[in-house]
DNA sequence: CTCGTAAGCGTATGCCGTACGCCTAAACCC
DNA sequence: GGGTTTAGGCGTACGGCATACGCTTACGAG
């Protein structure tokens, strides 16, 4: 009977997300994601309590649309693991400004709990069990956390590995000619090596 | 000539130091540290440009607190790294809610070059160099900075485990049990295994 | 004692999130 | 088709935030 809703909760979440892929995080503030919409700053608490649960909006929908199908079962299962890593990771890095955002939102998303259940499956296929098990998937999920905000926010091929090759060899011998290896590096082949790590020490 | 300075950088520091482990990181603002300095809010801008240096300072403050003599040399090489990352959580663990900060900060830490530089020369005299050398560190801070976020925002002695626990075993099985097992393991042996897990990988 | 300098502060601006209350569009019932 | 009800949408207002700007004042050098 009453007045129905003009805007979906997924226009919404899908505002906000626009908002901060063209001004960045600091950018988010209910008034631009209500002038992103088209309606006044209040109207949009008709649709979220406060703040903070736009922004768990957000991350569900970027963490939603992470594939959680089981990899193909011929495949051996640290590739699988390999697969769904890298779909979390690309998930993310289609939207990198969220990454500080996942970080207070990652444990209550669904869509990781979607996730997780299937690196379980994979990891218990292989073997993996009882307290070595809850250790694999924590060391996972830690390192793959861990290695997209490295990529983000201080990559290899960023400003900072220059100021670090360019430091002192006195004070740091390994530190600058680490920093000039490291130019080699790229993303991908920073990421996948230490995940490779991670899965040997598994696997051994 | 001119008016001496009140206070030093690190009395500063401090200062919002001791407002966020009290407060909160929502707490920490201008005015409450400048309360807690008892100047007024704008006299602070005469030791920080803005914000944002205040919380580089604050990192600071928690990582120049990290010991980063190199461990003794009689012990095996990873069980050096283990030391040293040890000691960069136990830093971090004092001052659990600046855990964000760090992401931003990181990079820029003169506390963090002689930490990783520490761990660069465990690394050498283990044998691991050129890329692999690049790869490995950064997959041990990557580990590191995702395990302390986890053990902090989402710990698995808190209620998400339980919670987890509680799903529907028809939807999540894997979830549902691990997370009944995850009961039983204490934090430190969730860092320490994920931990020695990435060294297992690194010695093969 | 004087004076230059920078420390410290007061004020004001423009953001922010959001509590509260009004107006009104729309769907149901008759 | 008209009346009623219900929630959607909005305007206003408040308190807190970072911080630009300019004044005042404590201090040390001479």
């Amino acid at each position: 009977m009453p007045r129905p809703r003009s805007l979906t909760h997924a226009q919404v979440a899908s505002a906000a997300l626009t908002v901060i892929d063209r001004d960045g995080l600091p950018g988010l503030s209910m008034r631009a994601v209500a002038k992103e919409l088209g309606m006044s700053t209040m109207a949009l608490y008709r649709y979220v309590d406060d703040r903070e649960e736009l922004e768990a909006q957000v991350v569900e929908l970027v963490l939603g649309a992470v594939d959680t199908e089981p990899p193909p079962p011929d495949l051996p299962w640290c590739e699988r693991i390999e697969v769904m890593a890298a779909r979390l990771r690309d998930a993310v890095g289609a939207h990198p400004a969220i990454v500080p955002l996942t970080l207070t939102q990652r444990h209550r998303s669904p869509a990781q709990l979607r996730w997780a259940e299937a690196v379980l499956a994979i990891l218990t296929a292989a073997g993996i069990e009882g307290e070595q098990r809850v250790i694999a998937l924590r060391g996972l999920l830690a390192y793959i956390v861990g290695a997209i905000q490295l990529e983000h926010l201080g990559p290899l091929s960023g400003d900072g590995t220059v100021a670090i090759s360019q430091l002192p060899p006195g004070d740091f011998p390994y530190m600058s000619e680490t920093a000039r290896q490291a130019r080699d590096v790229g993303p991908d082949q920073e990421f996948l090596g230490g995940l490779a790590v991670l899965l040997r020490g598994l696997g051994a």
